[in-house]
RNA sequence: GGCCGGAUGGCAGAGUGGCUAUGCAACGGACUGCAAAUCCGUCCACAGCGGUUCGAUUCCGCUUCCGGCCUCCA
């Protein structure tokens, strides 16, 4: 079966044809790095790591080039270094140092290329000059402008009339531009600011450019898919289609625009005043496994508004726990990965990414695990853990042993832990309940349940 | 105001023109000394009003409610 992709240009999900399928050609904008990534910009990266996963299942690892990029240029991060007082690079390197942490923690592989915005000046200068030359964009005042009436295609991928556009504008129009929708390409820097000699003067790129650019400059002027947030169809996306296709002379610029859904936290958006802003990091420090984070942004659908709750992420690890407990169903030396991932999970990725219906697969896959369990049925056992674990490989979950996920990777504790097993054991056998519930509720107490086996032995797990 | 997307059982969340989604919670049972985990069973919904149809939660229209975007927020 085709990977069915919904295309925000068309509005329909679409067959997805590679252009080469020696290597498919995906671009994702990426962070700007002046902060912490917060759950929002979690939930991109965790649905195009998903895509690139499908794709590298799909066309071969070695046949998808995935491009990230890092903003290091922006005016927010001159504030907040300003505000840190730390200068822009020290900023700059620690926050994508963090971010790199983080989204490794929720099992986001790297991409393959992670552009950054100061080294790729020299190519948004060049892609400036060019659009310049073709009468697409005007010098004033030291910026460099777009003028969109250039452009005849303009507001398609957002469905806006130029009149429309007018209608909503908000901002004061600056008095250089031709037209109201000029945006800006280039604009000049105060001594303070960091800047670069151009034509036009040290200035800096504006944002919109920054992705024309290093899109091109690693995957050409043509490719596959375009990621990012919804809210980057307007106008982020919608300028750099207009500066791309007209700086390579009309030619397509992307096939598919992909957009994730918005997240919103208890039904709010998230703002820093409403003290509602939750990151990454935070979630991880409160010992929130990253793969539980993960399941719970996978578990809506990419394009479908996500409503952070405290209740989902229980949910999502009670999700995480129960599949770890039938993968540990009969304790599994290994399991045996190669017969790759069930069909059902990998057709419901194929359709437009739908990873909830990928993970009921694997709940099923779970309950038939330990269905097979207690009717003692070792192959029909086998059998299954290996589908579940390697359709939880596909989806970036699953990586650990049970062992290391039910007990924790440090086991400095696990023969004090076992010693007083032995003496619940003891007391078991010589009905002194009272005392075995006591060393129960001891080892509860420091969070180790205990799991009393058919065999007569006992088991354990942090809770 | 303009454009766009939603409304599914207590909660989360897929899907379908006629056939049990799934998970969590709850309740009953099995297992257990008691638990935990698990299994079996119960609970069977599709915002409202019209229309198309033999038949609509699924298609169309209207209404109500919710959300997003409208110049640099994923």
């Amino acid at each position: 079966m085709p990977i069915q992709l919904y295309n925000s240009l068309t509005r329909r999900k679409e067959e997805f044809v590679p252009i080469d399928p020696q290597n498919v050609r995906m671009y994702v904008c990426g962070p700007t790095v002046y902060d912490l990534a917060h759950i929002g910009n979690a939930r991109a990266v965790v649905v195009f790591d998903q895509l690139y996963r499908l794709l590298r299942h799909t066309y071969g690892e070695g046949h998808v080039t995935y491009v990230r990029n890092i903003t290091d240029i922006d005016d927010k991060i001159i504030d907040a270094a300003r505000a840190n007082g730390e200068p822009i690079d020290a900023l700059t390197r620690r926050t994508t140092d963090l971010f790199h942490q983080d989204m490794a923690a929720l099992g986001a592989l790297p991409p393959s290329l992670e552009p950054r915005c100061t080294a790729h000046v020299p190519q948004m200068i060049a892609m400036i000059e060019q659009l310049i030359a073709t009468q697409h964009a005007y010098a004033a005042e030291g910026h460099v402008l777009f003028a969109v009436g250039s452009w005849p295609r303009y507001g398609r991928l957002s469905r806006r009339s130029r009149q429309e556009l007018l209608a909503g504008a908000r901002v004061e129009v600056a008095p250089y531009k031709r037209d109201p929708g000029d945006f800006v390409l280039w604009k000049p820097s105060t001594p303070d600011q960091p800047g670069w000699d151009s034509p036009w003067g040290r200035g800096r790129p504006g944002w919109h450019i920054e992705c024309s650019a290093m899109s091109e400059a690693h995957l050409g002027p043509h490719f596959d898919i375009h990621g990012g947030g919804l809210d980057l169809i307007f106008p982020h996306h919608e300028n750099e289609l207009a500066q791309s296709e007209s700086a390579h002379g009309g030619e397509k610029f992307v096939n598919f625009w992909v957009h994730n859904g918005f997240l919103s936290v208890d039904q709010t958006k998230m703002s820093k005043s409403l003290g509602n802003f939750v990151t990454a990091r935070e979630l991880l420090q409160h010992d929130v496994p990253g793969e539980v984070i993960r399941l719970a942004l996978l578990s809506t659908h990419y394009r479908d508004p996500l409503d952070w709750t405290e209740a989902k992420l229980e949910q999502a690890e009670q999700a995480v726990f129960r599949f770890y407990v039938a993968l540990n169903r009969g304790k599994p030396l290994a399991i045996d990965l190669s017969p790759g991932p069930p069909a059902v999970v990998l057709e419901a990725l194929q359709d437009d990414l739908n990873t909830p219906l990928a993970l009921t697969h694997l709940y099923e896959l779970a309950h038939s695990i330990n269905r097979s369990h207690e009717q003692g049925d070792a192959a029909g056992r086998s059998r299954d853990q290996a589908a579940l674990a390697a359709g939880g490989r596909l989806l970036g979950l699953l990586g650990r042993t049970p062992e290391e996920y039910l007990k924790g990777a440090q086991a400095s504790d696990a023969a004090l832990i076992d010693s007083r097993i032995a003496a619940r054991a003891q007391a078991r056998k010589e009905h002194r309940f009272a005392d075995a519930d006591k060393i129960r509720a001891e080892l509860l107490a420091t969070g180790i349940v205990l799991e009393d086996r058919p065999d007569g032995t006992t088991d354990w797990r942090r809770a």
